[in-house]
DNA sequence: TGTTGACATGCAACCGGTTGCAGGGTACGG
DNA sequence: CCGTACCCTGCAACCGGTTGCATGTCAACA
């Protein structure tokens, strides 16, 4: 309808300002091969028309997209998105864009992810991956790859460590005098949740302690509550559970029984999510998402800038235990 | 180094596959254009040497990008990921990417990144847009907008209206016997904010209640942790929080102070975020944005398809009170 | 058997930038 | 006054797809 949807382009900007469209180009790109007077010019007539240079055209003729692609279990899971959110203003103020998606805990739909990126992005972020290491390792050719929680030797990667907090945690329940406790796990091919029970596992083994491992269909409230039944007749007095939101969902369903937390079972929960909200406050593991997500990104700038040599950077991450109400000596 | 690293294009699966490029395109994009087989052997040969196609370039012949931005005040408020993650599920299944960034509550940061977007995307999402208004026609002539929670004449929206749920969350103060409340504002010049506060006043003046608004510095538990003060000294005795984060501060600066909720004062919240997981669960108001993600992205690609006419599309959502622990009749 | 048309494919221009190379102009040194 | 070097700018090819148009083939029909 308008005439203002037409967009200008170098052709126009050259024409009008008199010089040719690699001038414009130039006037951009590299304003020290011109002479100032012409750079200023083809500025002016550039602000006049509202030029935008057209970055698919741009990324064609050189290759680089200026985007990345950060791909996420669940979007909606509280863990995430500090560490979204640092990435994000990382690549920002490396005037990078950056695509968000969610693979819904599925390496399938991780993998079908990826190869739609591939196309549009420098390089790919990928939190908790699900996918094969074997997938992984193929992939990382093509296209440059960072891991955040996922351990693949090869691939640069920063890994968030709870094991010591869990570790910490373990002695605390024990010196309350619990002998038999639940670890509530997560997604079982994650390297985060084989971390997190294998050092669980680690003390309760060193100090004698008898561990359950209670499944859970999924990371979330819903799988909490499920499993209720489960660690009652299991008979334990106090469980670590893989996340906050599990660790709630447990209390929640304790508490619409009549049981309450820490007098009838002791929980400990981990991200330190929604922890400080919940009722009564949740013992839990803090961890530098935020940090991660920044570090992510600077690592994949990096391995956009070398892109030849074989990068196995590794950064890890160290975490606390923030100790609130949900811990208290056995009910039995 | 490796040779894969080498991603072919149309022309080697061209000449490998002994036809013209054009009609490699053509299996991909028109493939009833050509015959069954020819079909057939070209996805083979592509298939074989690893093709992808060029986005870029598709792109730049094609004029669409396939990519939308979803912009957000803040990512890390517990608010807006469901509705991320819903509108890029709904964007994905239309097989488009999508950008996510944050605009950190500021209308110039919103500005800059809208520009920033304009050439690799076909259309914006804005969420709670601070942008001035007249800013906003102006953008949204040049590139498709839709705005969620920002009520501009001529420009798609969809809102999310809390207006009775507040009005009824005020009625029941009211019928506790509360005289004087406190409405916790938001940022003060977002629509949410002023329709929020334009409904609580119209009640409290239709039952002559007195009503105090005190300003948050930033719609986060901090903020509400720093206006108890005020709060406690207006004497006031219950208050409505813009959103559940700052009544979720002011909840925690209470309990700090041994004050209790609902005995000492009684607190509603908004937006059902954190609300169900704090001691005590929170009244609050529970709005679908999940719904309103999903609506957004379907609007922008409503609007990319017809492209010509005035488009003043409007949904309005309605929200539910949930009634949990922290009304109770006032303290004095 | 000649005409017609549908179908399959190739040719070449085009999308909007970037960039290697060449050439014109000017200043400076010999 | 000429050679040279440097600075600025233009030309044209190229990035990897898409698409209008032309061509060629073959079957059906009169």
């Amino acid at each position: 309808m308008s005439s203002k949807s037409k967009v200008p382009t170098i052709s126009q900007i050259a024409e009008r300002a008199g010089v040719a469209r690699s001038s414009v180009s130039r006037a951009f790109t590299r304003p020290e091969l011109l002479s100032a007077t012409t750079v200023l010019r083809v500025k002016r007539v550039a602000e006049e028309l509202g030029y935008v240079p057209n970055s698919s055209a741009r990324a064609l003729s050189t290759g680089k997209t200026g985007n990345i692609a950060f791909l996420v279990p669940d979007v909606a899971n509280p863990y995430f998105p500090p560490m979204i959110r640092s990435a994000q203003l990382a690549a920002e103020n490396l005037d990078y864009c950056v695509f968000l998606a969610d693979f819904e805990e599925s390496g399938l739909k991780e993998e079908k992810l990826i190869e739609r990126f591939a196309g549009k992005v420098e390089g790919v972020i990928l939190i908790s991956s699900r996918m094969p290491e074997k997938r992984l390792k193929v992939l990382a050719e093509k296209i440059p790859i960072v891991l955040v929680n996922r351990d693949v030797l090869g691939i640069p990667r920063v890994l968030i460590d709870a094991g010591s907090s869990l570790k910490q945690a373990v002695r605390l329940l024990a010196h309350q005098g619990h002998q038999e406790i639940a670890y509530l796990s997560g997604p079982s091919e994650t390297w985060t949740n084989k971390q997190r029970q294998a050092a669980i596992s680690e003390v309760t083994n060193e100090l004698g302690l008898q561990l359950v491992v209670i499944p859970t269909e999924k990371p979330s409230l819903e799988s909490g509550q499920a499993i209720v039944d489960q660690m009652i007749s299991s008979r334990v007095t106090g469980a670590i559970a893989f996340n906050d939101l599990i660790a709630h969902g447990i209390m929640t369903e304790l508490s619409s029984r009549a049981l309450t937390v820490p007098s009838s079972f002791s929980i400990v929960g981990c991200d330190n999510s929604i922890s400080p909200f919940t009722n009564p406050p949740l013992t839990s593991v803090s961890n530098e998402t935020t940090e991660a997500g920044k570090i992510a990104c600077e690592m994949i700038m990096g391995v956009l800038g070398e892109m030849n040599s074989k990068n196995d950077q590794l950064k890890v991450l160290e975490t606390l235990l923030i100790e609130r109400e949900t811990i208290g000596p056995p009910c039995k």
